[in-house]
DNA sequence: TTAGATGCAAAGACTTTGCGCACTT
DNA sequence: AAGTGCGCAAAGTCTTTGCATCTAA
């Protein structure tokens, strides 16, 4: 179910490959850029990468190949609050916090959750997608500053 | 720092007069409209609703209005994943279980995540906003049957 | 009276889609 | 050669904003 985080550019590549699809100067782009981005990325901040590597992709296309990542399992995107939606190469699951103040976010490695999945599952019987769990609230730094 | 949840239309619009603000028409329909909601509306939900009692109040009045109320803590508001967000009537905190393949939405109370926020506290100093809680997963019924 | 509230219409942020040509396989 | 993927432009969804008018206090 969990796909193993592909590390290098060829190991992602071949991941598109076997999943049926073709590798394009697009998607090669898209994966290099995400290798190179540490922490989220909006839609807005990828093409915008990739558009300096290679000016001639569409906006439409980076938000087309998101989603092929994202159906191969190598990426996932989460939507903090409102605004625009992340993205992100499927690594170590974790979840987010996202401060309501000055909205930085800060991750959190799943273990975090593993007591509260457990409780939503067995109450519930809901199953906790990792992946996407983010949270609101006031981050330390902003909880000590008066001022936003 | 937590309102108490007003439980009629004239106490909530005592809040809006006592928050320096006037009451409309528009403002009792919206307030109206919410008291008569069990679980979540969409903005455009809240928006035909007040329509069918009050034909002249336009869109925009009523995002205006759902501001205004959230500023005043009368009301909260979420993003359950991607979409529209949804309102509530400040009530009970609590939190939301929003379900990948039907969409549907389970509120949990906010007791389930008093460990969690403890921890996070603990940990990383940040203070969860246990209001705007939203976690996605699977819901029981869908876990279940193979199909979406 | 008079500042705040509203309606309308337009703009804005973010994302998806249709279509015909180009490129991967 | 065959068909996926692409660029472009337009449409779509959700929300905000400018401005002239109206109205609650």
């Amino acid at each position: 179910m969990n796909s193993p985080a592909p590390l290098s550019l060829d190991e992602l590549l071949a991941h598109v490959r076997s999943g049926g699809r073709r590798v394009t100067v697009a998607k090669r782009t898209v994966a290099r850029v995400l290798l190179a981005t540490t922490g989220h990325a909006r839609a807005d901040d990828v093409i915008s990468e990739v558009r300096a590597l290679a000016p001639d992709v569409s906006a439409s296309t980076v938000y087309r190949i998101l989603d092929e990542f994202e159906d191969l399992g190598l990426v996932v995107h989460a939507h903090l609050g409102s605004g625009a939606a992340v993205y992100h190469l499927a690594g170590p699951v974790h979840g987010h916090l996202v401060c309501n103040v000055c909205h930085a976010t800060t991750e959190v490695p799943s273990a975090v959750f593993d007591a509260l999945a457990q409780e939503l599952q067995r109450e519930y019987g809901f199953t906790l997608d990792r992946h996407h769990v983010a949270l609101s609230g006031v981050c330390a730094a902003c909880a000590k500053s008066p001022m936003a």
